[in-house]
DNA sequence: CCATGTTGTGTCACCGAGTGCCACTACTTT
DNA sequence: AAAGTAGTGGCACTCGGTGACACAACATGG
């Protein structure tokens, strides 16, 4: 794939070149997970349409769970190079929330996957639980932010506080779009507003 | 077990009586996990442990990871019902805020083993995941609490928001008490005094 | 054109978690 | 003693994941 790509660019790195895209496997995954259910679906089932050998898709992906996910390391990355690019008069929780916001926006065409993926991983169990493992990152750039913001140290009650309820409220918003539909985007600025002006405020007998 | 504790209650239910009890392979587990890690432990080493067999193993517990959690829904079971005895004129943020902090007041005597069982959910991968999993029913026990207090469905966004955010607070606080020590009860006071003013007040520029 | 280094791929063997099946065991009641 | 019931253990099997090794496809240098 180098190979045909490369054009102009000059000869591709020495070696064999690859032989598929994470993106290929991803796509096929979740074809066939949609298809045929999460569980259902082998490895090998994955391997034998990705065209590829079984032992090849694990040097792809450390895991089955992982495939679902794609690059997420690199959407991490965007996340957080985002909130570091927030201006400096800008309220942090205001910022966090602008983020948030603009970080789930892939635009229309990539909506149904994203709701393809996003099904599976608020509904499959296996996945709900690794989701916590890919989230993991997603926290840390919340809670460096803070920390940078507040001068608290990262790993200090406040920063990891507001990280992890900042997950919490993604996961609930993403449960609550996928169960019922609506705006994803409009969904995610509402529940951060909500964080931001504290539950109190707004959780009140009634 | 059963045919010595009866003592006076008469004879036990018909078949044969069970060899062990969950508590005695989790604490046996436990034992394992710390020694020698959980990933290097297998769940044979478990059963020799425990004095069972392996197949018998995953008839008390549907998976390794379980072990680690003795009969939390046990637990459970508790928090919700202390949420619905809250009095009627307590602030709903604060009676969540006061039942959290009793639900994991186990006595001084639990601690050891408290730490030994959040040391490792809170460190090892595999465990941090299932964590989510397990979770769950608190997480469930909020929404419907926050639902009943506020008229809300329980699958609506402020109720799902406010548990799955509750559920982030702890685990943080969870992880800070891990790494850096601390009174814990305190730790998760102030944690959810920070959830119910909202982090805006306290997450400013600084 | 051939030799060499580099990188990706496929095959094989293996391990650990988890499950279905079935015989057996230890208790109960009649 | 016979029948019923619930728990146990062994066996074989599936599936996810890994290490080792040979092989294939590219680059470059002679």
């Amino acid at each position: 794939m180098e190979t045909e790509a490369r054009g102009a660019e000059g000869p591709g790195p020495a070696g064999r070149p690859r032989a598929t895209t994470e993106l290929d496997i991803t796509a096929a995954s979740l074809e066939l997970f949609d298809r045929h259910g999460y569980d259902e679906t082998t490895v090998d089932d994955i391997a034998r349409a990705a065209g590829i050998s079984r032992r090849t898709l694990f040097r792809y992906f450390p895991s089955k769970h992982d495939i679902v996910w794609g690059d997420f390391a690199a959407q991490v990355a965007r996340f957080r190079a985002a909130l570091h690019a927030s201006p400096a008069d800008e309220e942090p929780m205001q910022a966090l929330r602008r983020c948030v916001v603009e970080f789930n926006d892939y635009g229309a065409d990539a909506m149904p996957e994203l709701r393809t993926r996003m099904r599976l991983i608020t509904t499959v169990p296996a996945l709900q639980g690794h989701a916590m493992l890919r989230h993991q990152e997603w926290c840390d750039a919340i809670a460096d932010f803070v920390a940078e913001r507040t001068g608290a140290a990262p790993t200090a009650l406040l920063p990891t506080v507001v990280a992890q309820a900042a997950l919490g409220v993604s996961t609930a918003t993403f449960r609550v779009w996928i169960a019922d539909g609506g705006d994803l985007l409009e969904l995610l600025d509402d529940a951060f507003g909500l964080l931001a002006d504290g539950f109190a405020a707004n959780v009140a007998a009634g």
